[in-house]
RNA sequence: GGGGGCGUAGUGUAGCGGUUAACAUGUCGGCCUGUCAAGCCGAAGAUCGCGGGUUCGAAUCCCGUCGCUCCCGCCA
């Protein structure tokens, strides 16, 4: 005799008359003093268990002794609810079972917090109590659709010829890249392993071994501090391909990702197919290489019709290579003063000088402290440019190109949320290629490249590494979610004489290189073909599928900011003897 | 490394210089045969994160510290 022949959720009214023996968790229960309700809770759903001392005064005693959270088995008749007492809340609203038997399978303590309801808890309780928290629907959901999604990806690239191949989580440490995990040798006193931060070489080397079509859900390692949609370890969807051209790369990801929107999530794709940016676009119009689409307020630039006016701000701005730009609020004219002084508090954290704003009160008239700076003229040619209509509220930054994109592409985000443009039960798609090949390191006085060293760069450009190197393009592209970067990937370099080249351009002797990555060099010189890859992270699509504010509710034992297991306790000290075996004396 | 927010019965919150720290919910006990966030009655439950300071008096103000969280730096 099994301990469940049936799950709780799975009962209907064609179980009626049925016998079933059910096993779960006491989600609540209702004590009529004669009648017991019990909800009983498993991983499928949730049934009511009716305990009538008419049916088995055995039972009904048990069942006054049950609190939230025993474990128990029942066994009892599947019964049609008496009519009017349905409850369409429950997908087994329809039906009840009359408990014949009863087993407490296990006792619990009150939990430390609510499980049968998805109420808001302090984060670390949560995470102290992670497997309660498990327990509660929003992350069971989490967790189960994070299991379809990775299922999903998993059969779709087996149909496409892929194979799924692992690769070692004890590898080399590199120097480039963010901060390494570090694994201490036994064997090799002094020396380390790192965990790796993903499996970019030995996805190039298995391009090397011939398997043509690589993929892996990869564990990925890296020792940098938190934010709400970054955990120390996290998990890709590694993929890699030879004898393709980025376009092969893209449609494969396109397809996967158009399928596994439309059969398993709730989410609606907003674009199919999804657009493609430059990144020259994208800059532009955005001020970001991860643009939302969900929502428009684009920046526009107003460089050309402020040059030379008498506003210094703008003017000495440009003088000095800057420029200005600014985005159009809808609405925004009616804001306070204080609300204007909090848009430009905001985007002081990024750095720019300030925010001029120009308000278009109800009848058309500019309303500013900047504006007796402007003529009349440049005042109605910036309206007309940014398309204001009375109402509206223009903000500008005048700074630098890269600050004044960046403040503004975080305003616009910001802005978004507060006008409810940003809806997410839309998913927003869409490709940014053509990026610089390398960008310009002012702190070493060198170029670095802008994705890997292994990023080949658009054929056309190849001349321009000579003569011209930040004007090049490479061959990468990024996929773009709702302002999340979700994956970013490459055509790699094939022919050693142009990986050579890359290597002189970013500053590394043939001897580093050497040093750094002589496997893969060495590999490449045994007939490599054409290959090239992506990785997309697999905790952020999930927590956007999911329409999740962070990445911890789509991982089932996420680390705290200060990456910290808080049930475990990890990390923890370890004893003398275990140090004296790794030869590691601790100097704190 | 830096900046912001939070920390008060098990949980979620209120109180923000002055009696016995309030409310909801949960917990425990009693009543109750159709509830489904069951209901009604009763009880217990807090050294206000921790340490120091200011004050006649601190949950409340100040300093430090710890934890969670958001952000900047960082994340080829």
């Amino acid at each position: 005799m099994p301990l469940k022949s049936h799950t709780c959720g799975e009962l209907r009214s064609a179980h009626i008359g049925q016998m079933v023996t059910l096993a779960g968790w006491v989600h609540r229960r209702r004590d009529h003093g004669k009648l017991i309700f019990i909800d009983l809770r498993d991983r499928w759903g949730i049934v009511q268990v009716v305990f009538n001392p008419d049916t088995s005064a055995e039972a009904h005693a048990v069942a006054e002794t049950l609190r939230l959270e025993y474990v128990i088995q029942v066994k009892g008749m599947v019964c049609r609810r008496p009519p009017g007492m349905e409850n369409p809340d429950l997908e087994t609203g329809e039906v009840e079972v009359a408990a014949q038997e009863i087993t407490v399978l296990n006792t619990a303590k009150t939990p430390p917090f609510y499980i049968n309801e998805d109420t808001p808890v302090d984060e670390t309780l949560r995470l102290r109590y992670r497997y309660l928290d498990l327990r509660r629907q929003r992350m069971q959901r989490n967790i189960i659709l994070r299991h379809q999604v990775v299922k999903f990806i998993r059969d779709f690239l087996c149909n496409e010829g892929f194979i799924e191949i692992e690769t070692p989580i004890l590898f080399k440490s590199t120097p480039e890249g963010a901060r390494d995990y570090l694994v201490p040798s036994r064997l090799h006193p002094g020396k380390f392993y790192a965990l790796p931060q993903s499996p970019q070489q030995l996805k190039q080397l298995l391009m090397v071994a011939g398997f043509e079509r690589y993929f892996q859900i990869a564990r990925c390692f890296r020792d940098e501090d938190q934010r709400g949609d970054r955990q120390p370890e996290f998990t890709q969807l590694d993929i890699e391909m030879s004898f393709v051209d980025r376009e092969d790369v893209m449609d494969v990801v396109e397809r996967l990702y158009t399928a596994v929107i439309e059969q398993v999530s709730d989410r609606q794709l907003l674009f199919k197919p999804f657009p493609r940016l430059t990144y020259a676009e994208a800059m532009r119009r955005f001020g970001t290489d991860s643009p939302d689409l969900r929502f428009g307020m684009e920046l526009v630039e107003i460089s050309d019709l402020v040059v030379g006016c008498d506003f210094r701000v703008f003017s000495e701005t440009l003088a000095a290579g800057g420029i200005v730009k600014g985005l159009k609020v809808p609405g925004g004219a009616s804001y306070s003063r204080k609300q204007v002084d909090e848009l430009a508090e905001f985007v002081r954290t990024f750095g720019a000088q300030g925010l001029v704003t120009l308000a278009l009160d109800e009848h058309g008239q500019v309303r500013s402290p900047t504006a007796k700076f402007l003529s009349e003229e440049t005042l109605q040619s910036i309206i007309r440019r940014m398309e204001a209509q009375p109402g509206d509220l223009m903000a500008f930054v005048a700074d630098r190109p890269s600050i004044a994109n960046e403040a503004l592409a975080r305003l616009r985000v910001m802005l978004g949320d507060k006008l409810g443009l940003r809806d997410n039960k839309l998913l927003a798609l869409c490709w940014i290629v053509d990026f610089p090949f390398l960008v310009w390191n002012e702190q070493e006085q060198r170029w670095d490249p802008s994705h890997h060293p292994f990023t080949a760069p658009m054929d056309e450009d190849i001349p321009l590494l000579d003569t011209d190197p930040g004007q090049a393009r490479g061959k990468q592209y990024d996929l773009v979610c709702n302002g999340y970067e979700i994956a970013g990937g490459s055509v790699r370099i094939h022919r050693r004489e142009i990986q050579e080249k890359v290597f002189r351009l970013i500053g590394l002797s043939m001897k580093e290189a050497r040093d750094q990555f002589g496997h893969l060099l060495e590999a490449f010189e045994y007939g490599t073909p054409p290959h090239g890859g992506i990785a997309p992270g697999i905790d952020r699509f999930v927590m956007l599928l999911a329409g999740e504010p962070n990445i911890r509710e789509v991982i089932a034992f996420p680390k705290s900011q200060s990456a910290m297991d808080l049930m475990a306790g990890a990390p923890s000290p370890v004893s003398p003897e275990q140090l004296k075996e790794l030869h590691l004396k601790l100097d704190l």
